[in-house]
DNA sequence: CTTGAAAAGATTCTGTA
DNA sequence: TACAGAATCTTTTCAAG
């Protein structure tokens, strides 16, 4: 993991269809060095999949929604992880710290499906409380991190 | 924006590199219709970009945390949509309902970077009040909507 | 949209340091 | 072990129906 390998992962950060060789001529090294080298970044893990960018909303999950969650812990944490992970509108749930035990990041076709959700939530007995917010709009959201040298 | 189209971003979303053909067999189409319809969901906008899930620890971003901002309205919304936008350590800012207005997703390298991160807002007057929420650990973390029949 | 050919690109192999 | 360059093989792109 040095910086070319950094360098590397920017760049198909940036857009993963570039040619080896146009990579290869950005860090200064043959087309065959560099899909060496993607090789081992995928299955070391760093790289953990190709994938696309995609619009949500287009796609038909128009809301996006946090949820911070004060779990009750009768119901049993495992439990809760074992939810949230099989769950597919469960895009991202973080143990974090302060006031709330988890938050979850929901994306989730209407407002109505929003509802439902919670209401599985609560029908599994997990939440001691919660608190949800509407993403109305977004003004950022990068999947990459962007260009900066961090050596 | 058929049944067809979701399921070739969906295809694309899980592995970006599948073959056309791999997917014109899924979806019972020729690998040229296929290449065409990506490129129409390309140019159209609901594949924003063909890029990598990475793993930000190995990057050196160890640290997630999420930043709830009461903005002081006398620093101006757009001067704090600009900053926010331009900063490479925001990964996502919603606006969003309830007590806060935003909500900050932040990629770091360790604590004493978000809390120069944190200072940067106070320093531009962004903050009436804020709260910071640390990622101990992430359960789920996905770029992508796993296979589901939405219709 | 399909097929089939041409072009581009990815992968593998070999030699070198 | 890491690379460059060449050979091969796959995939994408283009033209025609």
């Amino acid at each position: 993991m040095d910086i070319i390998d950094k360098k590397i992962t920017a760049l198909l950060a940036e857009d993963a269809r570039r040619s080896l060789a146009d990579i290869g001529e950005a860090v200064g090294l043959s087309a065959s060095a560099v899909n060496e080298r993607i090789r081992r970044l995928t299955t070391s893990g760093v790289i953990r999949r190709f994938t696309v960018d995609a619009d949500h909303a287009a796609l038909g999950l128009g809301v996006t929604a946090f949820v911070l969650v004060a779990l009750d812990y009768e119901a049993g944490e495992p439990a809760f992880k074992a939810f949230v992970a099989q769950h597919p509108s469960v895009a991202e749930c973080h143990h974090v710290t302060g006031g709330w035990s988890y938050m979850l990041k929901v994306r989730i076709p209407d407002l109505a499906a929003l509802e439902a959700f919670l209401g599985e939530l609560k029908a599994h007995r997990f939440l001691a409380r919660s608190e949800t917010m509407i993403a109305l709009s977004t003004a950022v959201e990068r999947g990459f991190t962007p260009a900066e040298e961090r050596s």
